[in-house]
DNA sequence: CATTACCTGCAA
DNA sequence: TTGCAGGTAATG
């Protein structure tokens, strides 16, 4: 799934319904090598009892935070969910981890490719964490000045510069090549060759992305679901994104999907055409 | 920078 | 049967 209007939707939704409940247990972990850290033993132990004081997001991490100082991070990596259940609920085979809380109900992580990853992080760890991932897109401190910055500093092909996130947090393949549709920018141009106006474009352009997303409850292509188990609807406003010989929204061409860092990538030949850098 | 690996299911 | 999929880390 999961971009940052997912990952933002999953934390929001998961922390309506835990806040201030406690962690009794760890009922289920089929899959231990979705724990990261600390050893599977130990995580298993220092879980127990802890309350959730609050659910955020950094990057594409859901961020729990706990009491003593503790937060549990969790990736969805491709395919993760994270839903709540009553306590009769139970988790098929693709459920690798379950939480059981003080009331009885349980959350679900649930990941049919197993990419997805779990930390219980101390304040050492939860700042690695931070400090390892890029400006937050939709923070007041990613400004066009300092998009114009990162793209002059580390010139690169436009698009897999968007998909790094220790640059830019949050941005995946769906919004990369959203964004530049937005922008009208060829993903392969390089990126210190943007103009001033075209870097104001890009600016917007993902934010104008991530914030359609999030209005859309994220985009579900198959797995994603917020913590309510609902589906997200965004995939029916992509522009370039899985439309692969439908006409641009804007001018009617035919969309075009490339590969790019070995990514697939959709564009408008006609909106977003190749600059001779 | 490109390639490979990690997993599984599904569409072509 | 092959290739592809929302992510990221590791390896040449």
């Amino acid at each position: 799934m999961p971009e940052l209007p997912e990952v933002e939707h999953a934390a929001r939704s998961l922390g309506e319904q835990i806040v201030g409940r406690t962690i009794v247990a760890v009922t289920r972990l089929d899959w231990e090598r979705m724990v990261e850290t600390p050893a599977v033993d130990q995580f298993l132990d220092l879980i127990q009892g802890r309350v959730v004081r609050a659910a955020g997001r950094r990057a594409k991490w859901i961020v729990l935070t706990l009491d003593d100082g503790w937060s549990l991070a969790l990736h969805l990596r491709m395919s993760g969910s994270l839903t709540v259940h009553g306590p009769a609920a139970e988790p098929d085979a693709y459920t690798h981890l379950v939480l059981l809380l003080d009331d009885g109900r349980q959350v679900f992580f649930h990941d049919t490719r197993k990419f997805g990853r779990a930390r219980l992080l101390d304040a050492a760890g939860l700042a690695a964490l931070d400090s390892a991932h890029g400006v937050e897109p939709l923070t007041d401190a990613f400004t066009p000045e300092l998009l114009a910055a990162l793209l002059r500093r580390y010139n690169a092909r436009i698009k897999p510069l968007l998909l790094n996130g220790r640059l830019i947090a949050g941005i995946g393949n769906i919004y990369a090549d959203e964004a530049l549709w937005n922008a009208q920018i060829h993903p392969l141009r390089q990126s210190a060759s943007l103009s001033d106006e075209e870097v104001a474009r890009l600016h917007s352009g993902i934010r104008l992305a991530l914030l359609q997303g999030l209005e859309h409850g994220g985009s579900t292509l198959r797995d994603y679901r917020n913590g309510y188990g609902v589906a997200g609807s965004n995939q029916n406003h992509f522009k370039v994104y899985g439309r692969a010989g439908a006409p641009c929204p804007r001018c009617g061409t035919p969309i075009e999907k490339i590969v790019v860092a070995q990514r697939g990538t959709h564009l408008c030949p006609y909106c977003q055409p190749i600059a001779v850098d």
